[in-house]
DNA sequence: CAAAACCTGTTATACTATTAACAAATCATT
DNA sequence: AATGATTTGTTAATAGTATAACAGGTTTTG
C-alpha cells in the first residue's frame, strides 16, 4: 500500500526509526522484528508496521525487516544520504549551544554559517561556524543557497528577523523563539518551544492519574 | 461543558494561551475574541473556543473573554501562581544554556539545582545555579523535594542516570537526549529531540508540495 | 517433511482532534 | 426599544491517528 503523501504522525517518528536502525545496524545486528523495534523506540508495533507499509513492503513475513535494507532505504528517503547544509541566527546562549550540538553525526545535517546583531562576535569563526553580521545575513543565505534556518534571536526580533528571511528565499525555520511568527503559507515553521514544554509536563504531572494509559506513552 | 481529564491536545496549548493572555494583559487589552486570538498564537478560532470551552464557559457571547479573568484562571490552572522548582542534570553545552533560559519570567519555573560529573564544576555555582556531584544527586533531590528533572546528559548516560532518578522519587523527565528512556508507567517522559525535530523539518520541507495545507500550521 | 512458532501487511475498529456551522446571547447604534 | 453586528458555546461533520486482530506467508523445530 505504497503511498506519495505519508501521515504527519507517521514523518515525525522516521527520523527515530532511522537512528535507531543505526544503532542496531552497529550492534551488528542483521534482522529486526516489529515487536523488538517497538520496545527501544517505544512506539507500538502495529504503529511501527503501519507506518513502514506506507512505503511498501519492507519486510518479510515469519523473519523481520532485514536491518541494513532499511537502513539504506530510510538513508535515502530521509535525505540522509546527502549533506544538508542549515544555518543558525542568534548567537546568544541557546544558539551556541546547538553550533556545538554534533546534528552532523548522526543526521547529515551542519550548521554551516550563523548571524548576530553582536559586531564583536560577527567576522569570528564560534565552535568551527563562520558569523557574519545581520547586515550580510540575506545575502549569505542567497549566495550559500541555504533554505533552512535555526531561529535563536530574543523574542521581541523574532518576527522582523523573519520577514528578513523571507527575503532570502528560506523555506524552513526552526524556531525556538517563543513567539509564533506570521509568513507566508508556503514557509514552514517547527516551533519549538522550551518552556511551553515544561510547562506541558508540569500540568500532566498535576492533572494526570498515576493509572492513567497517557503514562505509558511517551511525548513528541 | 466542564470535564475533569482534558485532551492532551487541548493541554499542550494552554501554557501558549497563557503567554499571549500575559502580552495582551501587559498592553493594556481588556478584552478579546477567539479570532483575535487566533490571529496570534497560529490556533484556529473554533479550536480555542473549544479548548476553552473544556473548563466551562469563561467568556460572553458577543463580548469575547475577560482578559484579566481568562489569565487569573488560566494562572491557577497552570499552576503559575506558585514557583515550580526543578533541577538540570548534565552542565554540558546545552546544559549551560538552559541554565541561561529565563523560565521563571514567564512560567515561574526556576532551575534550583544542577548536577555534573566533571569535578572542576562540581560544587560550584553556574549562572546562578549551584552544582553537585552526581553522588549527591538522590540524596540532594530528596532534600530539596524536587520531582520534576531536565535531564541533558550525553547519551549514553541517559538510561543509567535515569534510573537514579527513580530513586529518588522523581515524577517527571524532560528528555533532552536522543536516547528513548525505560521508565516505570508513573513516571512521564516529554522527550525534546532536537535533531529529530530538525530532520522532520526537513523531511516536510522535500516531501509536501507548496500548496498543501499542512504549510498553513505551525507544529509543536 | 509436518507441525509449531513466528511475523508481516492489512482490515476493521476505536480513539482523538479539528473545524464548519449555527442557535443563543450580548453589545452597539440609531 | 428595535435593528444589526458580534461572538460564544456546542452540535454535527470530518479528518487524523492508533491499535487490535488475523489471514497469509516464512522460518524453525521435532
Amino acid at each position: 500500500m505504497v503511498q506519495t503523501v505519508i501521515p504527519k504522525a507517521t514523518a515525525k517518528r522516521l527520523p527515530l526509526y532511522y537512528r535507531y536502525l543505526n544503532f542496531l545496524y552497529n550492534a551488528g545486528k542483521k534482522k529486526v522484528s516489529s515487536t523488538e523495534l517497538s520496545e527501544v523506540v517505544k512506539v507500538d508495533s502495529a504503529t511501527i508496521r503501519r507506518d513502514f507499509s506506507y512505503f511498501g513492503a519492507l519486510g518479510k513475513r515469519g523473519y523481520g525487516y532485514d536491518v541494513e535494507t532499511l537502513l539504506n532505504f530510510f538513508k535515502k528517503t530521509l535525505n540522509q544520504d546527502h549533506l544538508t547544509n542549515v544555518a543558525l541566527v542568534g548567537v546568544g546562549n541557546l544558539g551556541h549551544a546547538l553550533l556545538n550540538y554534533n546534528f552532523q553525526q548522526t543526521n547529515n545535517i551542519r550548521i554551516s554559517a550563523a548571524f548576530d546583531v553582536n559586531p564583536e562576535i560577527a567576522g569570528t569563526i564560534q565552535s568551527g561556524v563562520p558569523v557574519y553580521a545581520m547586515d550580510d545575513m540575506v545575502n549569505q543565505l542567497k549566495i550559500q543557497q541555504i533554505d533552512i534556518v535555526i531561529l535563536t534571536v530574543p523574542a521581541e526580533d523574532a518576527q522582523a528577523v523573519s520577514e528578513q528571511l523571507i527575503q532570502a528565499g528560506i523555506k524552513g525555520i526552526m524556531n525556538f523563539t517563543p513567539m509564533r511568527i506570521s509568513l507566508p503559507a508556503n514557509v514552514r515553521v517547527q516551533n519549538v518551544d522550551l518552556a511551553n514544554e515544561l510547562q506541558t509536563l508540569i500540568y500532566f504531572l498535576d492533572h494526570y492519574s498515576k493509572k492513567d494509559k497517557l503514562h505509558h506513552l511517551q511525548s513528541s
